[in-house]
DNA sequence: AAATTGCTTAACCACTACTTAACTATTTTC
DNA sequence: GAAAATAGTTAAGTAGTGGTTAAGCAATTT
């Protein structure tokens, strides 16, 4: 989890109690910390204190939430803070918790959001792991060994398409069909560019690949689980 | 087969059965593990209780569809449970049986979905199996004893046409209005090459022959099977 | 307004599958 | 048994298919 809050001897046994209940924990002193390690790393969830130098709480939960609309965001507030005033800039937050608080009671709600993200997760999520390929349709995150990518819509869609019906003879209509709704020479065109892009990336799995049948269309061969 | 029920006395005694119908099962005590097991392993069909712990039977089902329309999915309902309750909550389950259930009454229905499942498959595929001849048109595959030769479009075509014709006189005109849909003299010739090449593949098997009746066309001699 | 992003279109090249051709071998017919 | 027809084989020719890079374009963001 991400730990944003300037106040660093409240901000080390905050992460200490955390760590102790299990958690990873990075702790960062102002909000341009806090942004730049959530552009680098995943989190699960993300405590957020709301007066801190160098971009405050709420300009932080923005950025966040441009990139993700899952990720849990929990403000820390000062008690002085008037309740409505937090609640009008609650701005992407999904709860916030005023100081001092225990750490029970913290833990307590962050597993409520967790619980929640978990199962919406579990529900909506659209994963495949094949071999040392794990590619996540819904989070457009494709990880192959120790390289992860980033991948648009439209080369998820192909990939998901292409997992769906691995090891199989898939005919160039066939695909075009499913991914793009319909079958032109320019759409063809336009999914062998695609097909280059996924073949950049399976270079980092030698089991994996996607073998063209001239005349035909492909195959993506993958090693059967 | 996958069996996912958290009453493990019951789970054993399904277990047990199946196994001397001559099933593979694996038996999960909750939803979660029942997940776990299927991303890891392949399975012909799933037997899910409704209610379980940690992610109950609904939530299995849509997971697993994620993964793969095809593998059958039963529900496993206690009497309680309304009817239309589960039918509307079919989420991609192919059938219910309401507990208690005989074995007998199980395994019916089971047959029943596997049958299905199996002939889609056949008609998804196909292949020919002719001595040590194996050919799978799909694939565009042709195994002869220890080679295998990648197929063109063509002559895949052709062979699955000599395979559905075996040991019986084929005349040339019936050959090319049927794989190339129009006969000619230069298509006539170009047959001919494919020809050719098609005996090539033969050679690795001499129980196999495409025999010449001068004048009139071929004939594909094969073991009977 | 400028930059960025994401997809399509274009252009170029390499390669493939099939046809055509050319030559040889076999069979049929007279 | 020679000429004609038919078929086998190999190689050359050709249209088409696919890989790749980059330019173009529309939409969105800064």
């Amino acid at each position: 989890m991400l730990l944003a809050e300037d106040d660093l001897s409240l901000g080390y046994v905050i992460k200490d109690n955390l760590i102790d209940a299990g958690y990873e924990v990075v702790l960062c002193p102002d909000g341009q910390a806090a942004i730049d390690k959530f552009d680098k790393d995943e989190f699960g969830i993300c405590l957020l204190d709301i007066m801190m130098p160098n971009k405050d709480g709420f300009a932080v939960a923005k950025k966040i939430r441009q990139q993700s609309d899952m990720v849990p965001i929990l403000f820390l507030t000062a008690r002085s803070m008037e309740e409505d005033k937090i609640k009008g800039f609650q701005s992407g937050a999904d709860d916030y918790i005023t100081k001092p608080f225990s750490i029970q009671e913290l833990l307590m709600r962050m597993e409520v959001f967790l619980r929640r993200t978990r199962k919406m997760h579990s529900e909506r999520s659209v994963n495949f792991i094949i071999g040392k390929l794990n590619f996540s349709y819904t989070d457009l995150k494709l990880i192959i060994g120790k390289e992860m990518f980033n991948l648009t819509q439209k080369e998820a869609d192909l990939l998901k398409f292409l997992c769906e019906h691995s090891n199989r003879i898939l005919k160039r209509e066939e695909v075009l069909l499913n991914v793009w709704g319909k079958d032109d020479y320019f759409l063809g065109r336009s999914m062998d560019v695609f097909i280059t892009k996924l073949r950049k990336y399976f270079k980092a799995d030698p089991e994996v690949n996607l073998e063209t049948i001239h005349g035909v269309g492909f195959r993506f061969n993958t090693p059967q689980g």
